[in-house]
DNA sequence: TAATTTTTTTAGATTAGTCTAAATTTTTTA
DNA sequence: TAAAAAATTTAGACTAATCTAAAAAAATTA
């Protein structure tokens, strides 16, 4: 039985793994948490001690495979709620986030698997983001973003790759919700923002710096 | 923002003040939170300066005012997730407390208003106990025992007075649930077992251990 | 490659919540 | 009501998770 902080540990461990083979850095760990290096390094030694990571002093960090196993875990039940709270309960895309970082440590293996059964088995949760099987394991999708989408293509938005309220809220206000069709127009020469035509009903210019996060297939 | 230990202690001051004008004594709360006398006594102190509960030395605690809202708020939340987890993911009634032991610590209040939403405003949890409002404030109900009524009576099912799995799981093989009928038959000299006729169907003996902690109206 | 900068770790404290053992207060009993 | 018993509090210590300041290691740069 883990504390609320060393699964809150793994989680970003794992995050912070994605796409990369290094160790995660002390300092970024530090950056993501919100505490200090010193606490790091400290908190670093416990998981190692638990056989949960793969740690040398100043080597930065690997998730073990049980750390690996526990991790995704936890973001089973971060992503299993986020549905509850979407679909069950009518929160935003928005709003989720929050709410699902106290909820994903509730401890009864029980629960998470009738709350699974009653949401219908989802795959993905408001995000597009996998939920990982009751195993620890989660499919991995490689997906596109929309600004490396070339001229004359159609797409579909199947997830984004930045969750901040904000972010999301400015999607909910230009419409773009998961799963709309996107025929990437034009691209412009001068600042890369999007035209994209929407489920084949309206244009819509989108920046750069959306496209850059928006995910498609 | 009070921590979830804190939480636990206004919870069970509430519950072990029911029914008594007396202060709660350290070694009831002990007992209650499976802790030493001397943790409950430094514990008292914070909540103390916090301004929760009465607190004189060797006197034992009431809750203030402020304690009480905080515990009924709490118990709201309890009982709100116990009817979420008979209701919609199909728990029995003895399942249901443990998990929300942990469920009634997360803090949004959105949340807990879009979960009574949605639970269709129950009155009541899976064990007939009344749940508070947003205000904190529980309608108290005076119900009475199956084992003070008298014989030839009529009465309904409406609670328990006690809440352990073991027990809970001896009225489901016996096939008494919350709003079902019983009419006294028999009182009986030797043992205090009560005969009672069910739902105008059948008779059940129901020990007096039973009948005590069945509530009636 | 030597000096400087950055990153990371160690040392030593702090806080919340707990503990045991000892001291103190209250209650019970003879 | 004095002695004994029970209840409660204080004293001092421990653990997990954090902190600051200082030391050490690694990376960068001149």
């Amino acid at each position: 039985m883990y504390s609320f902080t060393e699964e809150n540990y793994l989680k970003t461990i794992f995050y912070l793994s994605i796409g990369t083979q290094e160790g995660v850095s002390t300092n970024a760990l530090a950056d993501s948490t919100n505490t200090r290096a010193a606490s790091v390094s400290d908190m670093l030694k416990r998981l190692a001690e638990k056989g949960l990571i793969n740690y040398q002093k100043y080597r930065g960090v690997t998730l073990t495979e049980e750390g690996e196993r526990l991790a995704l875990l936890v973001i089973r039940k971060h992503r299993l709620w986020e549905v509850f709270l979407a679909e069950k309960l009518q929160f935003g895309w928005d709003e989720v986030h929050v709410i699902a970082e106290e909820l994903e440590h509730i401890r009864s293996e029980r629960l998470i698997e009738k709350l699974d059964a009653f949401l219908g088995y989802p795959k993905f949760d408001p995000h597009g983001d996998p939920i990982p099987n009751a195993a620890g394991e989660m499919p991995r999708f490689i997906y596109r973003k929309l600004s490396e989408i070339v001229e004359g293509t159609t797409v579909v938005m199947t997830g984004v790759s930045e969750h901040s309220p904000a972010f999301l809220q400015h999607l909910d206000k230009a419409g773009l919700t998961l799963g709309c069709q996107l025929k990437v127009n034009e691209i412009s020469d001068f600042d890369k923002s999007v035209s994209v035509l929407i489920d084949n009903a309206r244009t819509l210019f989108v920046s750069h710096e959306v496209a850059k996060n928006l995910l498609v297939k």
